[in-house]
RNA sequence: GUCCCCGUAGCUCAGUUGGAUAGAGCGACUGCCUCCUAAGCAGUAGGUCGCAGGUUCGAUUCCUGCCGGGGACGCCA
């Protein structure tokens, strides 16, 4: 639009004011009264210039040059807002770089093409993936997908918890099931793993080995228990994770750090720092140092690492392999460890703030008000497979995504199941169907749909200026929305504009209405309006495309499977 | 006790460089309608923005304190 011809011209009213060097700040009024757009020049300058706002207002409004910068009017309201009002032909004119742009509307370059790792879910290979993993999982590849739009080289990471204690009672737990299998006595051990599953490793391994480990806890029975379960688990997390569309481009094994000494040398390079100290027979980093709560022991005393080793040296890694910013998404319940792992590699010469932190909190599925668990398989919790089975991978996705991280998350299944443009997902995937087939109805390819020759001046109905108006702000949104790693705030606005789109759609019901239809006799009417709808498209579109949903041109309902 | 997050309409939640009459969806209520395919559409009601101070021309937004909910405070991850 014209916002920078707005800005130009109450620089100029100001300089005929003597004020030089004001940064004027355009925005958009909620209400469509109030202007196309707005400033608040006035009220901010009202000190320095010793005047009442309203009576710089009014000055700065005689002295636009409305003429010379085309504007259609300028006004003055409330305390001293300045309101401008465009012709429908500069707003419509949005609409040229939306068709344009097509597939990179809405891009930009703020990240320079600098490297960005993301670190989600890294969830344990212990159990199957439940509804925490999924939000991370939705929220981190959503966030991706925001800084790849932002103009970041991103990476999507995951980081396997493969050693350590955890799977040392995984392995326990699965052998106790195997003896178990074979009637052997043996109780799952303390802080084991107690779900169905294990119970199905130890099943096949029953299979594969026969007795050949009853009675026997040895290194070896309890390595091939460890190796199998993590592997199965493995992949039925992989699985899980590629049937709800994420897919990682880095797999980060903890193993690893062991096997090729970089936990060992990790723990040389802080003792170099002077901030490591020994106590009661353990090492003890000293995190208070750099604004942890207290100081944290690396290495226990009986000789093994803590896992707060291992992520120092991951994160050093992640530095060294060329990623000087890091995003990190986790459960709320692991934020103890922002402020270690911050200290840790900061101690060893890293940025302050490195890596940065998403923390999300946790989700309870609700129907009616209460509160709803599907199966046991995996012990006391629901697993995100459950949840994809029963709302499908768009519906879970968007649910996840649409809240703000750092908010509870209460997933109303009643409204994740309905069909109807009640549900947000849908009502954004309609509006997108709509345009669709609109396009079909008038026999176009969507691509062929321009504005060339197109008198796009002609959308001038309140709906449409209000319309296009949220269409071009969508490059603005996915700027904010990346820097703000809110993912939410695209949801938010696709909820918004579909809702614009749909009122827009449905006053044009040639049945009712056919004047205001999108396929009118008019011809230049019906060129503008299509127009409109290939820049519906293209928006929605995108904004689905960034969230990793689907923008289908079709709906398809379950009864329309089943009839 | 210390630290982090949250507290906005009956319910679920938006609202970030402080701006006009605080928004949306669900639910409720009132009308319409069978359509450019969509169990749909249009509208109405509903608020001391947790409480109390402070900063400001102006605070849901910033600061302080308090209250309420959740989480973390391990030689678990």
């Amino acid at each position: 639009m014209s916002e920078e011809a707005i800005k130009q011209a109450v620089q100029q009213a100001l300089r005929g004011m003597g004020v030089e060097d004001v940064d004027v700040r355009l925005d958009q009024p909620r209400d469509p009264s109030h202007g196309d757009l707005a400033t608040t020049v006035a009220l901010t300058l009202a000190k320095e210039l010793g005047r009442p706002p309203l009576a710089i207002a009014e000055e700065i409004a005689s002295r636009i040059d409305t003429e010379r910068f085309a504007i259609e009017s300028v006004s003055v309201a409330g305390p001293g807002f300045l309101n401008f009002k465009l012709s429908s032909g500069q707003v419509a004119s949005g609409i040229v770089d939306i068709i344009a742009a097509d597939d990179d509307y809405g891009r930009c370059d703020e990240g320079g093409g600098e490297s960005i790792v993301v670190e989600f879910v890294s969830a344990n290979p212990t159990g199957p993936l439940h509804l925490g993993h999924g939000r991370q999982g939705a929220i981190g590849d959503a966030l991706a997908g925001l800084l790849d739009w932002t103009g970041w080289s991103v990476s999507r990471e995951y980081y396997y918890n493969d050693a350590g204690a955890q799977i040392d009672r995984l392995a326990e737990s699965v052998w106790a099931r195997y003896q178990q299998h074979f009637g052997r006595e043996e109780e799952i051990p303390e802080g084991g793993y107690q779900g169905k599953y294990v119970g199905e490793i130890a099943a096949s391994l029953a299979e594969e080995h026969g007795d050949r480990f009853v009675g026997i806890r040895d290194e070896e029975a309890l390595g091939v228990m460890r190796e199998t379960a993590v592997r199965t688990l493995r992949a039925e997390q992989d699985l899980d994770l590629s049937d709800f569309r994420i897919h990682f481009d880095v797999y980060f094994l903890e193993s690893s750090l062991y096997d090729d000494g970089r936990v060992v040398s990790t723990v040389e390079a802080l003792r170099g720092t002077g901030k490591v100290f020994d106590l009661d027979g353990a090492v003890w980093l000293r995190t208070t140092d750099y604004g942890d709560q207290k100081d944290r022991v690396m290495v226990k005393s009986d000789g093994s690492p803590t896992y707060f080793l291992p992520d120092v040296a991951y994160h050093m890694d992640k530095w060294e392999r060329g990623f000087h910013h890091a995003i990190n998404v986790q459960g709320a319940d692991h934020h103890g460890t922002m402020a270690r792992v911050q200290a840790g590699v900061q101690a060893l010469g890293l940025p302050a703030g490195y890596p940065e932190y998403v923390l999300h909190q946790m989700v309870r599925v609700e129907r009616d008000g209460k509160e709803v668990k599907f199966s046991k398989r995996a012990g006391s919790y629901t697993t995100l497979r459950e949840l994809m089975a029963e709302v499908g991978v768009d519906v879970t996705r968007y649910f996840f995504q649409m809240r703000k991280p750092d908010a509870h998350l209460v997933f109303d299944l009643a409204l994740a199941l309905d069909q109807s443009d009640k549900n947000p997902v849908y009502k954004v995937q309609y509006a997108h169907a709509r345009m669709c087939s609109i396009f079909k109805k008038a026999g176009l390819e969507r691509s062929s749909i321009g504005t060339d020759g197109v008198d796009l001046s002609v959308l001038a109905t309140d709906a449409e200026r209000e319309l296009i108006k949220a269409l071009t702000q969508f490059p603005d949104l996915v700027r904010n929305a990346a820097r703000l790693r809110a993912p939410h705030l695209i949801c938010d606005y696709l909820e918004q504009t579909a809702g614009a789109v749909n009122s827009w759609y449905h006053a044009g019901n040639p049945s009712r209405n056919p004047k205001l239809a999108v396929l009118v006799e008019d011809d230049g009417l019906r060129g503008a309006r299509l127009a409109l709808s290939r820049s519906v498209q293209i928006v929605l579109r995108n904004g689905l495309t960034i969230l990793g949903i689907m923008a289908p041109e079709q709906m398809i309902r379950d009864e329309d499977v089943a009839g």
